[in-house]
DNA sequence: ATCGGTCCCGATAACGGTAACAGGAACGAT
DNA sequence: ATCGTTCCTGTTACCGTTATCGGGACCGAT
């Protein structure tokens, strides 16, 4: 009903300039204890709310973050935004979200002009790097000249990087299952264009080697990340190498496919085949058997990429000074569960 | 590097008043072919991205609506999020994005606030209602004069509200293990200061009633949506009500739970007890046994509150009036899968 | 008395757009 | 020639803030 009331009605109603209630709201010092009380008293009253947009305009920042993602139907893209809704509300920033239709789109110029026409004072760049649609952003970034953080993409000089240890993240699963005692480690990767993918294979790959076993064709499969993927993918290694005694699979949505496999063809897990997934869902605890897989802090990756923003957005404005770009690369870790564990000391 | 590109710079490059430049922009009629000409060439020569800060300040529409949402953690309100962001691309909106650190918070007055002072043209409140959470809230809203739409909340008058029909749900959940001969039929519910909780479970009962079966106070045991709370619930049953023939649970992660416990008790799924979750995830095609389970249209769920906040905003933008409140349901489905075929045609 | 320095506060101009009005040019009709 | 249109364009005000500047009041010091 009632109007928006603005600086100027309190103005108005406490009987000062408008300049007087700018100071008030924004803690100058320069403004007599008295007309300080005053003046908040109205501002109360009234129920004043400035406008973040008026405010926006005049000084040059909005203090809002733009957001770009792909994938929110996932749980891994939803777990990291969470990260960054919960940092950006501890730092007191907004939240501009743009999610784009799909992980390969090339139009990225007009979601970035999006965002900069809305003042956003930077922007992390949560979608996954796949194929090429990384290649044309690495320029755009440079004539932007707008602070980004980028998540989950391969190391490239002048940006801010924050990602996930994938190839790590390959190689502790890989070598866990070297411990329990297996040998012939069989791999079921993601969509190889997908950088993930490549990161977790080479880890398998290199810890098998470090071994002395070799890797072979046939001993892997390519999946797509889905469960029936998974599935798939697992009933043709088991054809191609059947003395496979251990599988380690790139993500928990295509193990439990494996898994329903084996409870099809009552092969036993571990005992015939150990596995571990990577993701660590909530649910591969109640897989059955319970899931081993590797846990990836999401939420932390978020908020690790907002402080990092924040912080490059903050120098700016007052040194005016350009930090150095840097990553920043978070440790996944092993959740040991029962589908791994060849020998239970039970 | 090079300073942002106004509207003015474009007006002194191509010999023309701003004005003039704007109303190209806006594609007004009033301008002579040829200037029009000179003036595109000029904005795409210099990418001139006119600033929407400016714009909303200006006319009083920003063109962004606000969304606060709860729980991103979890599949259902990210998928719900992912059909706010597909929809309010589609008609041209951006998203201002607010998340509430838990479901319970009482603190929704700056919230709003928040997203007002930043000249939102409508919001979307997508948290659950959980106790009391939402009591505050209507009368708030009533104060407010913006546009709102909630979701999955109880009826309540002078609201637009939108919500799946989580009484039906837990129905036809029921009625579907009516059908397959089950008479004791159990049923874990989700934390019942949920409304969605109260909802299942009202359907179920009824549907119970209906087949003259009586509810008892031992049927039933209440968990809180996670998987661990799942599998102790259905241990709980399974004690206090031995004869139990099928159970309808209130999710699928509960349900999950619930399946490892018959894993691990060698209770056979269905023949022993049929299980019915609701969700539908991803992964519960590929739980063993695959679940029968209620697939609620989360996407729809969201792009359909965003359609209708639109279509209010844009009713106030043209004609002034007033839409009437109203509410929309949607319907879930059954999506019958092998843990409820207690007789396999097969 | 005059001067210099605080302490407050208001007038004015930005910020980058849009809205409303006014006015010049060209044209046909009277 | 004069008038009224139509078509196009520029001028000015305004949206709601903040930044800059300048100046009055008051004080103590010379």
């Amino acid at each position: 009903m009632s109007k928006k009331v603005t600086i100027k009605d309190v103005a108005a109603a406490a009987g000062v300039s408008h300049q007087t209630v700018s100071r008030v709201m924004n803690d100058r010092p320069d403004v007599a204890k008295e007309t300080r009380r005053r003046v908040w008293q109205v501002i109360e009253e009234l129920n004043y709310q400035p406008s973040a947009i008026a405010r926006s305009l005049s000084r040059q920042y909005s203090y809002t973050l733009g957001v770009v993602i792909a994938g929110l139907k996932y749980i891994g893209p939803s777990r990291t935004l969470n990260g960054i809704t919960e940092q950006s509300e501890e730092l007191g920033y907004g939240l501009l979200l743009k999610e784009l239709p799909s992980f390969n789109t090339n139009d990225i110029k007009p979601i970035l002009n999006f965002l900069i026409s809305r003042q956003v004072d930077g922007i992390i760049w949560a979608v996954s790097e796949i194929g090429e649609n990384h290649e044309h952003l690495q320029q755009l970034h440079k004539e932007l000249s707008i602070p980004m953080v980028f998540l989950t993409m391969s190391n490239r000089d002048d940006m801010f990087i924050v990602a996930v240890d994938n190839y790590l993240g390959g190689r502790k699963a890989t070598e866990h299952l070297l411990e329990q005692g297996c040998r012939n480690i069989g791999h079921i990767s993601g969509p190889l264009r997908w950088w993930e993918s490549r990161q977790r294979k080479s880890g398998w790959h290199d810890a098998l080697l470090e071994a002395g076993i070799s890797e072979e064709e046939h001993h892997w499969e390519e999946g797509d990340w889905s469960s029936a993927s998974g599935q798939q993918a697992m009933a043709q290694i088991l054809k191609n190498f059947p003395q496979m005694d251990a599988v380690f699979i790139a993500n928990d949505q295509m193990a439990l496919g494996a898994l329903q496999l084996t409870c099809q063809d009552e092969i036993k897990v571990p005992d015939d085949i150990a596995v571990v997934g990577f993701d660590n869902l909530p649910e591969s605890q109640y897989f059955w058997p319970p899931l081993t897989t590797v846990r990836q802090n999401l939420r932390q990756l978020g908020g690790t990429a907002v402080s990092e923003l924040v912080r490059i957005i903050e120098a700016i404005r007052l040194d005016q000074e350009v930090l150095q770009p840097q990553v920043i690369t978070l440790c996944p870790e092993l959740v040991v569960r029962k589908s791994s564990i060849k020998n239970p000391s039970v």
